[in-house]
Parts: structure tokens; C-alpha cells; sequence
DNA sequence: CCCGTTCAATACGGTTGTGTATCCAATACA
DNA sequence: TGTATTGGATACACAACCGTATTGAACGGG
């Protein structure tokens, strides 16, 4: 046993993560307290010893998801700046594997998108977990465009927005149909053809 | 008053219409049934005298917004198709004035998504309107690049879901950014891009 | 005008989910 | 080792929602 100097962290923990699984599977309202407490292995006594309510976890949950991610992106950031390949394969790299499992963080992540677009004070913090992110992004695209010599006619910012568009887009017809859409195929297959465009050597 | 012939279809409609406001307000789980009676002014016998239950209504739905959204499609095809402008101006036309309201209709429609992530059944349904969505733009990119003489070294359907993927991805960011990202910018800036590296004369 | 049918309203029972209050075990500390 | 505290389990009270059974009113046909 790791010193148990206090367990309350880690029931924490278990819950979000049970939280997690069980709002890919059933969505935000669908997903009750209890199902959640039981794919944690708790019962709701300990869940309302550590939250004060379904909305307070959704909360909680989504600063933790969000932290992840951006830990992941910050990890992951170096190896892709300074190594190998384009500026494509390093952008969408990043995208590819920031999250682990792309079907469940696409459920829950656009499980986010429509609760915020409900309700405004989510918008909020959720606007700004992506700006962070796309930040993160413009600032890989600069450091290998300065580094490869190349010069964008487009504000990097705008071209990251539509990166970010095309996956987000793509990715939804991939997971509908697999076979049809292989993961990344859209996005290889013209995104090229835009960073063409807008490059200057 | 009209011919009061049957009443019921008119229930339904109204019911139906109810479920569209409530749905996209509040999410599929999060609507209940006494909610949808709610706002078409019906008590639950209404309800349940027309539907079996509320996935039976969700079923329903999909199938009148699929249907009413295909024929709005067809009634503005031939005027696209033939008058003015470029072959995007059609094809972003034609997704702009699919539906009346963009976000409602992105709400519900993202609703139908998820819902079709998590259960194959619907999943089939979802990608069969999608696809006959897909087949209608992939007419109208066929029919301008034959009018205007144009070849694209793309086949049509890629270049369609393309078009849909940066769309959808760009309408999420519009709606949550309205004033940062207004609706249409990114499909505006960059997809000519794209349509002119695939074009040849 | 009367009778049968249709369809929505009302009334009811049962289930599910939430939140709180209480209990009990394990740990921390003296 | 005894005691206090922490934290999760159990028990309970209550509200929301669902689905059905029954009622009653409007309409349609004769």
C-alpha cells in the first residue's frame, strides 16, 4: 500500500475517472450519481463526501481533463518542435496523440461543446482551456516555420483554427464510419494542399 | 379552422416541434417527456397516445428534420446549381441556408451524433441521411465543375466531406466564439485555397 | 339528433435518482 | 493502547419521471 497518509485524493481521483467512463458511454444527464459510484467501486456516500453535486464534479472533472491534456501537450511539445518530418506531421501528431483514447475523448470533449454552448458561464472556462490549447499549437507552428525558413500568408492563428476545424470535423466522420473514413485521412490528404497555398519560401 | 379531418397529425407535428425546442435547449436525457408536452401545450396522455416512448419520438424526429432537411435541399439544388457565382458560393450556400437556424440546428444536431456514437442502430440511420446529404452536394460540385469546365484531380465525395468536415468544425468554434469566429470565415479564407490546388482547367 | 369512435386529459402506482443524516471502520495522534 | 478524527457505507425522506388505466369531451356517421 502507498503510505496512506490521506485516501481522500485518491477516491477523488477513482471517482473522476469512473465519471469519465461512464459519460462517454451515457452522456452527461444520462449518466446517474450512482452509475458512477459504482464504476468506481464506492456507493454515493463517498461521492457526496467529496462533491457537492453532479455539476460540481462535471466541473471538477473537466479541470482535471483539461490539465491532463495540456501536461500532455507540454510533454510532448519538444520532441515534436526540434525532431524529425513537416510541419503537418508535427501539428497533427500533436493532436493525434495528446489523447490517449481518441473515441472516448471525442465523446466526452463534444459532451463539453454542447453543455457550454448551453450554458454561458461553461463557455467560458471552456473557451479558454482552447485557447490555451490552440496557443500551444500557433506556438509549435511558429517555432517550425522560423526553423524551416518558411513564411505563412495567413496569421498562424487563423491557420490552427482551421486545423483544429478540419480534425474536429473529420474525426467525427471517422468514428461514425470507420472504414469509410480512416482516422487522419481527410486531414493528410488536404491539408497539404492548404499549408501549399499559404507558404512562402 | 382547417378541414378537421384528424387532429392527430396535428398533435404530433406539435409535439414534434416541441421535442426539436426542448431537445436542443436541454439535451436529449436532459428533456423529459412531461417538458416536451409542456411546450406544445399537451398533457402526457397526448404523448403517450401518439408516441410509445421517447426514444420512439426521437426516432420520429430524425426521421421529419432528415426528411424536411433533404427537401429544403432539393427546392434550392436547380437555384444554385445554374444562377450565379463560384462553385463555393453553392456549396457553402447551400449548407448555410439548409437550415434556417444554425444553432438549433447544430445543437440537435450534434444531439443525433453522439447519440449514433453510442448506439449502432442509430448510427445507420445517421450515416444513411448523411450520406444521401453527401450524394446532393456531390451532385452540385459535379454539375458546376461540368458547367464551367472545370476537373478536379479529387474525387468529388473527398472533396465533399471535406467541405462538411471544415463546416462543422468551423460552426463549433462560431458558435462558441461568435464575435472571435464569425460563422463562415474560416470555410471563406481557406477552402478556395484548397479548390484551387484540385482544379485544373 | 343520437350513437360510436377518437383522442387528449386526469388519476394512479411504481421506479429511479437525489440529497441528507446517521452509523461504523480505519487511521492519526497522544 | 486509548481516544479523536476522518471518510466512506447505510438508511431514509423526498422529488421527478415514467407508463398505464380510466375518464370525458369533441367529432363523424347514420
Amino acid at each position: 500500500m502507498e503510505p496512506p497518509k490521506r485516501r481522500r485524493s485518491a477516491t477523488r481521483a477513482r471517482l473522476l475517472e469512473g465519471a469519465l467512463e461512464v459519460f462517454a458511454e451515457r452522456g452527461f444527464h444520462g449518466a446517474s450519481v450512482e452509475d458512477i459510484c459504482d464504476r468506481a467501486g464506492f456507493t454515493r456516500g463517498a461521492f457526496y463526501s467529496n462533491f457537492g453535486s453532479k455539476d460540481e464534479l462535471v466541473l471538477a472533472l473537466f479541470q482535471a481533463t483539461t490539465d491532463r491534456l495540456l501536461e500532455q501537450i507540454a510533454a510532448l511539445l519538444p520532441d515534436l518542435a526540434n525532431q524529425p518530418g513537416t510541419l503537418l506531421d508535427a501539428v497533427l501528431g500533436l493532436l493525434d496523440e495528446a489523447a490517449p483514447d481518441q473515441r472516448q475523448w471525442h465523446l466526452i470533449s463534444t459532451e463539453f461543446t454542447l453543455h457550454a454552448l448551453r450554458h454561458p458561464e461553461a463557455a467560458t472556462a471552456l473557451n479558454q482551456q482552447r485557447a490555451m490549447f490552440r496557443d500551444q499549437l500557433t506556438r509549435l507552428v511558429e517555432e517550425i516555420t522560423q526553423a524551416s525558413g518558411l513564411r505563412l500568408s495567413v496569421p498562424p492563428q487563423q491557420f490552427v483554427r482551421l486545423v483544429i476545424a478540419v480534425h474536429e470535423g473529420a474525426r467525427a466522420q471517422s468514428l461514425l464510419e470507420p472504414d469509410l473514413v480512416p482516422a487522419g485521412s481527410l486531414e493528410h490528404t488536404f491539408l497539404p494542399l492548404v499549408l501549399d497555398a499559404i507558404s512562402r519560401k
